[in-house]
DNA sequence: TTGATATCGACAACCGTGTTGTCTATTCTA
DNA sequence: TAGAATAGACAACACGGTTGTCGATATCAA
């Protein structure tokens, strides 16, 4: 009774598979629209999502390869490697978006449109109360020993 | 808006932590359930969560290094290894139990029973519609290239 | 009884996504 | 200008999944 949302993204992966986008994961649409809301480069993209910044920097490589952003060198500041989202990147979002819409529709459609938006209350609640102890990378994979 | 069971189960975990049992996983207490609802040995624990019998193997390696379950040669098939859940194994059941329960209450707090109730509902619904197709391994990592 | 076939579990190699830790290049600051 | 901070690259590793192979055991059919 615990997987709903593994559930949701993952069938969104699928969909998005048979729609030509191959080998996208949540991952990658998730950092895009970091891109997007402002993350212009690996060491931001890592904060933004939580992450270090060497993860944020393989997932980037991962999407240049696949074509869904371009990197260039900051002028101002050579250190840094700015990204651009291309045209196949904004692509995949709309796409990413259409077929989200798509699913919660089906859903509403199962449960019912009340039902749905008190669900997703709830979880807004549920996220949105840790979403305050974000900042601190290393919650899921590795440290679990919460010793704060 | 998409990680609401990440979060309670990252929760959970780091509750564990703090409670005497550190580097368990969702996973671990996923496996514990499914031997416990009757999966008698690797290649039983993998079809049941829906996943090769190596990873299984894997999982009850660790969960056997940690002292959580035992394995024994079946007497009646030899190529068997039967599990059993130790003590620990048991009480770190109960105290997962616990936590979320403890968990659930509090965003229950929150939100309102009615709410929660409702939510669970809808999630059940989502899980429910495509625990039909669990049957093929492989959907999440590496084959997503959906064409039936 | 024997031989083909299926299953169990182990092992190895690999992938994806995360982590540390170290390093160089660059920029900021005192 | 020296020192600190930051960006990003690279390497090594963990974890949890995958495939593929293999020997040992069971089972089924001639």
């Amino acid at each position: 009774m615990l997987a709903g949302f593994r559930t949701l993204a993952d069938r969104a992966t699928i969909e998005l598979g048979r729609r030509g986008y191959p080998d996208v994961r949540p991952v990658h649409d998730f950092a895009l629209h970091a891109i997007r809301s402002g993350a212009q480069n690996a060491s931001e993209l890592g904060r933004a999502t939580s992450v270090t910044k060497q993860a944020a920097a393989r997932t980037i490589a991962t999407l240049e390869q696949r074509g869904y952003v371009s990197r260039q060198v900051d002028p101002a500041d050579r250190r840094k490697m700015r990204l651009m989202i291309t045209e196949r990147g904004h692509s995949l979002m709309s796409e990413g978006e259409a077929v989200f819409e798509e699913l919660r529709n089906q859903l509403e459609l199962d449960v019912g449109a009340e039902a749905l938006e008190q669900a997703e209350a709830v979880l807004q609640t549920l996220v949105g109360e840790n979403a305050v102890r974000l900042d601190s990378p290393g919650w899921s994979a590795g440290g679990v020993d919460g010793d704060e």
